[in-house]
DNA sequence: CAAACCATGTAAGCTGTTACATGATTTC
DNA sequence: GAAATCATGTAACAGCTTACATGGTTTG
């Protein structure tokens, strides 16, 4: 696979948060090649810049197994709108409430994106019968922390409301 | 409040997640100092450094009030261990399974962290009664999130131990 | 006697983002 | 005729982490 390649399917995966973008990608790379985690095959075209395509060593199958199992590390995540909540009793009942009707909308919107993604991607990996299901958990997984908070909205809603 | 008491404030809630280190603290406040969003009066101690205790100023508030109203962002959620499970076909089922209990205890671990943090932290204002039912509402988040991910990690435990 | 607390700060390094650069080909 | 695609890369900047520096007082 290429840099270019591996751009666009972290792009398109939700679970793979890196941005992945050029500056990181290049460079992550080159070091993968130094450390000998992977090869390339330089493929030339006419027109247009050559192709690396990069394909991994055995110790790199290794490395990344080791990191598999490495201690796995809880959700790292930040909410930015629990620390405007904090301090949203500086504002009016009216104002809070569109605050809050703003988050929702945008929960909601990243939801249905995250749906669509999953919706269009039919490339992800079949091998065994086993990957189909980590793969399904792990859909499932970022399905449910929305879903969760798209619950947690609606109580504030009615918790506010009854004020 | 001084630099050295917003650190650590910040550092026992969990919504705030920002990481007050030293080195962004004390630039931030120079920055809010020179924007004029806030005052600082110098304390003089003996053997100790002097303190600087800051001041929110009329348009430090507006400014503030601002934030609080400007779009909310979705939650920014970066959760590795979908990306170790989405490699984790490479791995046998022992070996599986004892990476999912080890991140079964790691988030069982940072959620009675998170209770600890809220059962210790008496100190959360209660200037109105609305202020409570937000700050109530912020904890709630909190835990509900980690639940859910709790019951999800269940779901995978069985999901790979009837295969 | 080591560690933590108080209270300020600096320095070095890594990660991440945005924008820039090339230049032909294809799509709207 | 503008924008996106292909495919590599560079440059500048912002954010974050870890460690260092001072130095007296208190706690385990």
């Amino acid at each position: 696979m290429t840099g270019y390649e591996m751009k666009h399917l972290i792009e398109n995966s939700s679970s793979m948060y890196w941005s992945g973008n050029n500056n990181q990608i290049y460079k992550a790379l080159v070091q993968l090649l130094n450390a000998g985690l992977v090869t390339n095959v330089i493929e030339q075209q006419e027109s247009l810049p050559a192709k690396k395509i990069y394909t991994v060593t055995p110790e790199g199958l290794t490395s990344l197994k080791a990191w598999i199992m490495s201690q796995p590390e809880a959700p790292d995540v930040k909410k930015s709108f629990l620390i405007q909540l904090s301090w949203a009793d500086l504002l009016t009942e009216d104002e809070l409430a569109q605050v809050v009707d703003q988050y929702e909308k945008e929960v909601e919107l990243q939801f249905m994106i995250e749906r669509e993604k999953q919706r269009r991607d039919k490339v992800s990996p079949n091998r065994t019968p086993r990957e189909k299901i980590l793969w399904d958990l792990i859909r499932e997984n970022m399905l449910t922390a929305y879903q969760s908070e798209i619950d947690w909205i609606q109580r504030v809603k009615s918790a506010l409301s009854i004020t």
